[in-house]
DNA sequence: GATGAATGAGAATTCATTCAT
DNA sequence: TATGAATGAATTCTCATTCAT
């Protein structure tokens, strides 16, 4: 009833299934809560949609590709005229305070189902060359990048599982023997 | 029919968790896929474990106490005679041996796992504090241990997810760069 | 297998639903009593009621909506040209009677349910009232019609309850006082 | 372990049944929630109380005899030297009042149970008989108890499951018209 | 095309009761 | 005698997917 013609209804399903996981995490996500977060009826997320896999994976790429994303975000940090290792303090510490954590654990949600499911590897091994090109505009070579970038997720980790306190200086030290 | 008697059966539904968690991911794990994997009655499961929380939380708990496990490993790379640079770069070279990731896979699952459960953060934490500390024997100061422990943590991502070669030479430089 | 298309399953659901309320009392409702009730598949009575909350109300509002009801068959006593305290008399008469009791059985599951379960008393509360209005119509005012209510209920309760038998004489005198 | 001679057990196990299902009805009622309220292995409520209808049964019956009972407290409205209709009108207040009704609830709980379990049945028919009996002791004759009782019991469930206010001169006068 | 309905499998829990010790 | 462990059935509910319309 009502609703025919709806042109954008794929890509409202895709906006809310990033919606959902960014809220819920991966195992939040089931045709229903999609629905329901589109508004949009049932049948329509398995019709556009043959099984949740795909659109899990359409949801994943486009957080990738957006040019909102939160990788897209980590150029403001860089090209603000400071240095690599100030604008990646300032960086980690935006992520790791406590008011909206949501774009880091969406990254991290996608790691943790890449280690068991085949079909998502890609698209992580693809956020993380992407970050790494990004840092690698900024380093001597793309070795340094790729280090940084294992640094900078190992860090983030360490501050969003342990209580201890956003320490900057430790931080911008670890960061400085990296970049040399 | 008949095991009415067994004792030792809580240990053996943990023994088995671990192996479920293991193989397939937390996502794995369910009363019934332990109960199948323990060869143990579903009750039984939730006799000893009123909710897979807690089941979960026995599990990981033991995973890190476990002399078996990966973290007690690290030492037999560490104590071995040679530098401590040496001793990670093939520490991490059989981590990232395609043979068997499943030990690492399993601390990933962890870590990654805790960012959306909250009663899993503190084991988590504690298991990162026991690598620091571990490292922190071998290191000048609590601090490099630190991000030394960040640094392999993304890297052994990295390593996990994309599909690139273990480069020996740029992993050693990478650790010997935060060992200062 | 088979019965894809099947209109009216919502309805046969309820109406198995008020089946089994009506023999084995409100606990005796599950889903599975009631798929089995209806036969159709476990699955079927969770789709069209998400919670057995909802089975329940749905099932509560119609028999109070029914035209066969109990309360419904109120009106037959009542307009039989006798008094409304002969009516009423009669009326407690036929209730009490051994046979099939199950129809006051049902409203009392339903009033007494209410109690516990916040949800069931506006269901309830609508039932007492519609029974307040059929009365008035016939009383002098609302407040003797309540009382007449209350009365009623209490002495039903009494006859279900305890096994002394139907007393016409006395219930007339009490029905006699209340109607003054 | 500990706590071998305890002689009291079996007390405390009923009471620890009368606050359980005082608190969350019938139906919360079970092995596991008694143990857990008594503070008493598991073990022990199955080897006092054979099945759980034997313990409902024993907590019902007792909290029918308990001199502290609800019914026990009427007399205190009863014999405070106000004329009947004026105690009666202040034990329905204060039992419509929305603090404690767990006493009131305690009481349907009970009528609900017994309107489908047999065995409950004489538990009913005695609380209601013992009602009857202690009215008789302010009425003319034993009809007149058992009619303001009715008219009490519908009175309550009235005030209990539909918002309406107490009104007290309506109350009143419901309860004068019984009382003659 | 689009969608509401259907369904069977599986999820976590709860539980009364039995039994070995 | 007392009790922790055991267990199998049942509970509610969720879900991916299929299908008739």
């Amino acid at each position: 009833m009502a609703r025919r013609y709806d042109p954008d209804r794929r890509q409202r399903i895709v906006d809310a299934a990033i919606r959902v996981v960014s809220e819920h995490g991966i195992d939040g996500l089931s045709h229903r809560s999609v629905a329901a977060a589109a508004d949009v009826p049932l049948g329509s997320t398995t019709y556009h949609f043959a099984t949740l896999d795909d659109l899990l994976i359409a949801a994943l790429r486009q957080v990738n590709s957006d040019p909102a994303s939160f990788l897209a975000s980590w150029e403001h940090y860089l090209e603000s005229g400071q240095s690599l290792v100030d604008g990646l303090v300032r960086l980690l510490e935006d992520c790791a305070a406590t008011d909206d954590r949501s774009h880091v654990r969406l990254e991290y949600d996608l790691y943790l189902a890449a280690l068991r499911r085949d079909r998502l590897q890609p698209i992580a091994a693809a956020c993380l060359d992407e970050m790494v090109e990004l840092l690698a505009r900024y380093t001597k070579d793309d070795a340094t990048a790729r280090t940084l970038v294992a640094l900078i997720d190992g860090l983030l980790l360490q501050l969003l599982l342990t209580g201890r306190p956003f320490d900057r200086a430790e931080v911008r030290a670890a960061l400085a023997r990296v970049v040399g």
